[in-house]
DNA sequence: GTAATTGCAAATTCTTTGCACGGTC
DNA sequence: GACCGTGCAAAGAATTTGCAATTAC
């Protein structure tokens, strides 16, 4: 989606839940919107937040990506290096997008095609578990790195 | 599996990576399995831990599910609370199990079945990825609280 | 105008580390 | 007796909070 018009779209969001409109809230969106691809963490969103706007402090960031949170604008996610990492739910996305953590590179891939519903049909009629939404993580090696490995194999 | 059994095999496994078993250990090892259904956090372990062994100290804790971690007899997983929690690994399962947290009281329950067969065949084909793990949680309304809330339904 | 929002610094929370002491083979 | 493991207290990292000044509406 056009970086313009989600940001409008999320402004919007923002008023009609009663929060104000701050030049901080803005640049911190936009961050998130154009970096949309990473996972990025507070300390980074507010590096880059910085950058377009010097004065803002780091307490503000994680007071947005809070409301954030709360508006489910964005998904607080933890991978395996202890830290929360904030990720822009896709507009218009049923489902929680699916992540391949790659043990080699730590790179993380999304996917954003959904892989659990018959998955999700299971839990519901088996365990009687009202599903709203999920957490999918795979643990392995990444395309890239499986052909680093084929070509300089067992360095020491 | 019996827990006398089980922690005999631990302390196999503790021995054969080198590692020596204190009794610290083998109390924090007891409290893991006499707890193995819940998903306890460093600070809950050691509590617990204390009543067995007074002395221990928080760090010992800590030392110790860092070797558990390392050695897969437990894993460390983190939910929305953003502490670490660590679930034993079931002897012989070949797989992580999957969870079912509900939003409304808590609760954390497991799910043995492993139901990502098909969908990791997917990730390996569709994407190029290795998997070797994965981390499933679903998040939604536990049986309990779906019964709750039909006795009792909008509440002040 | 006024209630929400901010930046800063201090406080909290969870976890790790340094170090001298104690226990083991 | 070398070495691993421990407890304690201090350090560190990530996040939250209190507060006076500022700003959006």
């Amino acid at each position: 989606m056009n970086t313009t018009l989600a940001l409008k779209k999320t402004k919007e969001q923002l008023h009609d839940s009663g929060f104000k409109l701050t030049p901080q809230r803005e640049a911190t969106l936009l961050v998130l919107l154009e970096n949309e691809k990473d996972h990025l963490s507070a300390e980074e969103i507010y590096l880059l937040t910085k950058q377009k706007n010097p004065d803002i402090g780091l307490a503000t960031v994680y007071r947005t990506l809070e409301i954030l949170t709360e508006l489910k604008i964005v998904d607080k996610v933890s991978f395996n290096d202890g830290l929360a990492r904030y990720d822009l739910r896709k507009a218009g996305a049923k489902h929680f997008h699916h992540h391949l953590l790659c043990l080699e590179c730590g790179s993380i891939q999304e996917i954003e095609e959904d892989l659990l519903i018959d998955v999700e049909k299971v839990v519901e009629q088996q365990f009687g578990f009202q599903v709203s939404d999920h957490r999918l993580t795979f643990h392995g090696i990444c395309a890239a790195c499986q052909k680093k490995k084929k070509t300089t194999p067992t360095q020491p």
